[in-house]
DNA sequence: TTGTATGCGTTATCAT
DNA sequence: ATGATAACGCATACAA
């Protein structure tokens, strides 16, 4: 209620005084400094956000526009987000649930005037246009773009190297029929994964096979159906890559209905490494991404462009994915013991930055 | 770059008139706001928000303090939160990791001028007096609060009922000697939880017994260590409510070690329904609560007292909690169709609103 | 229907 | 070291 005015009147002083006070400002005595911090704190003077940012033109707020916010990702990714920002005395404005185009522009647009930059991370393929709009406004990083644009920098988790990897650990245990269960057309993610399982396969001097190249979209209910055409096909595979660790959930399911044990007549790895995958029977061996690493390198790529009111450069990161062998393989070396540090699980793998 | 006057020089009308088109004014002519919207979208001009809160001292912006963004808990609040709030197209300012009272002030004097109202979980004891500064300036409702306060509403979830049928559900199916791993002390969660275990004891008739209370801190570390004193006791426990699905699962861990076999030789059951509970071996019977009504409650409660500049009336409300029946208690009817609608589970005990 | 003018609460540029 | 005062970008009461 209390404006800068009426702690000047009652301090005895111009506003621009206290506004030097409150600013830090070192050319103010400090008899009347201390003055106007008493009346101020009498008066219970909060000064008002707006109106600094509106002389100022500066926010101290980055805007994070997110297609949905559910579950584990969106938690940990915003988990680093925020942590990133709060070190630099940042806040977050978030936004979420764009599917098309046109709201993330109109998200975008009611944020002009209270943010200072953008982490956009854009699921519809069209948004793309909607992003260079909204970069021509704001410095903006992208999450795992499915394009990399111009003035734009960008953060995204290692898909290709890690789906590589995942397979190539099969290849090395011996699998030679080795099945893929994709994730939704269009994702990027998805497609990235499924170019590292065909690049496994010729590494390890495999053709692939369509007929073990099963349709999914993420869920774990495709992953369940999708044990069907798994075990019709003739000869079946030995070892399936699932796309995610959701698929790679429901597969398990179905193979338990069917009577299966896994790694004995399949073996199964998994993505994402889900805070379940552990906890599964048997517990999954998956490619993990530091989900909050993303969030946090998100932050500081935008930060300094922000501070020099410049447009992001051209900055592409990528983060590593690193397998984690728990029993879902029938690795060699199985031993989980159970409460220790990463769950008793075994790190192999590690893939530096910038790696893809 | 455009600013409203860009656009009325170049409209050749009034700053006031390019005010009132953007704010569909009806008294406007329609040619000349057609003329103006033309020129607003050529000169690729976006209202400055700062600006616009300045004047109409109005935000649509709410702002959240929570002390912690771990994992499900806040995803799924937040993702309540964010729906409702949308719905209303209000935005949403959030600022976490609040473990001092001092940095929940801080955070909310930070807001001032950029949100209407508060949404606030303080977890630290001494924040209720921070709570009552920021009150004062701010409609605000709580989630969770440890104690109501004026003018202040709150949204909380039903941990004392919850945990009583939780373990009523014990001793009905003919526990007697039902032990109890606590949460953290000064937590009101856990105290509350604590209540109900107590309540449903002495409803049964049962007493309590000192050695079967286990202290625990809601990790899941301690849930496995608390196996120890719990096998040690004589005479041991035939069941054990877990605070939380946390503590459980440590339990179930160690258990597992021990050679016990659940529910057999102990019954389980736990307190929040995290995704993982319906995973476990065997999947977890345990006290199910909507955190995303939690948070969506908590915007349709804060909202009537923003729109209407007031605070919040004395609001109290209480979500119900489930009682989602699984295979750790070894109940009657154990049979889980796995991918079936609520992952086969059995719904009970369905506990109407404000009921605590 | 449209334009003029004032104020919103700050910061910043000048003087003093 | 401090005080006037002009922006900042917009909404609105009032005048036309």
């Amino acid at each position: 209620l209390a404006t800068i005015r009426d702690v000047a009147g009652a301090a005895g002083v111009s506003i621009a005084t206290v506004s030097r006070v409150f600013n830090g400002s070192t050319k103010v005595d400090r008899r009347t400094a201390g003055r106007v911090w008493q009346v101020a704190d009498e008066l219970d003077y909060w000064p008002n956000s707006a109106a600094r940012s509106l002389t100022t033109s500066r926010t101290s707020a980055l805007g994070v526009l997110l297609p949905d916010l559910h579950g584990e990702f969106f938690s940990e990714v915003m988990r680093g987000i925020d942590g990133a920002a709060r070190q630099e005395e940042f806040q977050i404005l978030i936004s979420s649930s764009h599917a098309l185009q046109e709201e993330v522009v109109a998200a975008a647009r009611s944020m002009r005037g209270r943010v200072d930059g953008l982490i956009i991370m854009a699921s519809d393929a069209g948004s793309i246009e909607a992003v260079e709009e909204i970069a021509r406004r704001f410095p903006v990083v992208l999450i795992n773009p499915r394009r990399e644009l111009a003035e734009c920098g960008s953060v995204a988790i290692a898909n290709f190297s890690g789906a590589r990897r995942a397979v190539a650990h099969l290849t090395r245990l011996g699998h030679r029929r080795i099945a893929m269960i994709k994730g939704p057309q269009g994702n990027v993610d998805a497609e990235e994964r499924h170019r590292g399982y065909r690049q496994a396969l010729q590494d390890a001097d495999l053709g692939f096979d369509p007929a073990l190249e099963i349709a999914g979209d993420f869920s774990e209910h495709s992953g369940y159906r999708a044990a069907g055409p798994l075990l019709a096909a003739e000869p079946g595979p030995t070892a399936v890559f699932a796309a995610n660790d959701n698929m790679a959930i429901g597969l398990l399911s179905a193979t338990a209905d069917a009577g299966l044990r896994i790694p004995q007549d399949l073996a199964i790895v998994g993505f994402d490494d889900i805070t379940i995958a552990r906890y599964l029977s048997p517990p999954l061996t998956t490619a993990h991404v530091d989900l909050h690493q993303l969030g946090r390198r998100a932050v500081e790529i935008l930060l300094p462009a922000v501070m020099s009111a410049e447009p992001v450069g051209d900055v592409r990161e990528v983060l590593p994915s690193v397998l984690v062998v728990r029993q879902s393989c029938g690795s060699v070396r199985q031993t989980e013991l159970f409460m220790s540090g990463q769950g008793g699980t075994h790190w192999i793998a590690n893939q530096g930055r910038r790696a893809e």
